[in-house]
DNA sequence: CATGTCGGTGAGTGCTCGCTAACATCGGGA
DNA sequence: TCCCGATGTTAGCGAGCACTCACCGACATG
């Protein structure tokens, strides 16, 4: 289900030169371990995952998994931190390309969508388990998150320098709630349009209720 | 913290006549294990919690709360019924005294709002811990669920009647992300506006996002 | 080719936690 | 008043799980 999904858009902090093979296969199976368990924890939560569970969703067993995380708390810290470094990267990188505030804030927006339709599991683990992490982490996280959030607050607020900025951070939370719902309303069984249609339809409702 | 809160909003599958004494007590006891046990599992989440902080959060200690619940499971599953039954007597009433669509519109949008302001623990337990809950309960919290959603989907519907339910279906559910973003949000420290404020501001969103 | 490192394994350890058992206390109907 | 059932207590059991340990084979470097 991950197969065509764009690597350096979550990739986690990793030695960039992995010279030999090991180093790759290493690498690899880092990843690999990562991706397994974002699905397992948005599925089953953190505390419903075992460090068992993650090694034999890649196809080693238990204790292994220790040879590449310190333990089961670091893996959910580096996916919340490869999360919140993706989208906060993104926001800026978007925000340089756009020509003026209103195709920046369109821009955010159809960012936003696509990272939460591409990356459905890290968006739930992340709005979930963010306070299993410990105080260290959990800072750094929220810190990169509020980076975020601050840059669809400037980006608001050059639309409409009238407004608040209060009102504006509670109408970008508001976006991401809206946003993020797909996700959510996604493990619901049941008949869905296809998935360009809601990505339209979210892109109008997000947008429509910003600027309202 | 949550003394004034109307009880009625979320009061448990209870025995409505607790004539002796010693019968209002358990009653009180009861409704005060599930008030502890949403505002602990919303912060620590339901495997973060143990029976023995249940207890402690109402004064007695660990196995008493088996003489209210027979486990941990039937106090989680018994917040989840109250929370969608509330919302869906809630939604009913609303939609019966609503003179015309935009009204019954407007008003499911307040009364959500309302509830996600005031019941905000009960909220964020909602749409985290559902699979936690064994498949019985599970099945019938969903199809109240359902039911809600279909309120708003028919109501859409009314007022939007060229519009496919799917799209309807899926602009409801972004809207209670939407909606469901203050109970979030409210977790991260820092200086929020007033409720009033913030109410105004949901609606309004909401109210756009679903008409755009 | 010898050797140290590295990723893997299976067995085991200690702790946490849901739940039960056995017993104390007390309110309230006969 | 008496006694039963309901509500509470403390002690303890058993399972699950994060994590450690001792060991092994394979790769890469001198």
């Amino acid at each position: 289900m991950a197969s065509t999904l764009d690597e350096a858009g979550t990739a986690p902090i990793t030695d960039p030169s992995p010279r030999t093979e090991r180093g790759r296969l290493k690498a690899d199976r880092r990843a690999a371990i990562l991706r397994a368990a974002a699905t397992l924890f948005a599925e089953r939560g953190y505390a419903g995952v075992t460090i068992e569970d993650l090694g034999a969703a890649v196809g080693v067993s238990g204790p292994a998994v220790y040879r590449h995380f310190p333990g089961k708390a670091a893996v959910l810290a580096a996916i919340l931190q490869g999360a919140s470094l993706s989208l906060l990267d993104g926001a800026e990188r978007v925000i340089d390309a756009a020509q003026d505030p209103e195709a920046a804030l369109r821009s955010l927006i159809r960012f936003h969508v696509d990272f939460a339709l591409a990356e459905a599991d890290v968006i739930i683990v992340q709005d979930r388990e963010l306070e299993q992490l410990d105080p260290g982490a959990r800072h750094e996280v929220r810190t990169l998150q509020r980076r975020y959030v601050e840059h669809w607050v400037d980006t608001l607020h050059r639309l409409r320098p009238d407004r608040a900025e209060t009102e504006l951070r509670v109408r970008a939370h508001a976006a991401f709630g809206l946003l993020n719902s797909t996700p959510h309303s996604a493990r619901i069984p049941g008949r869905r349009p296809a998935e360009g249609t809601v990505r339209g339809i979210l892109e109008e409702m997000a947008w429509s209720s910003l600027m309202s």
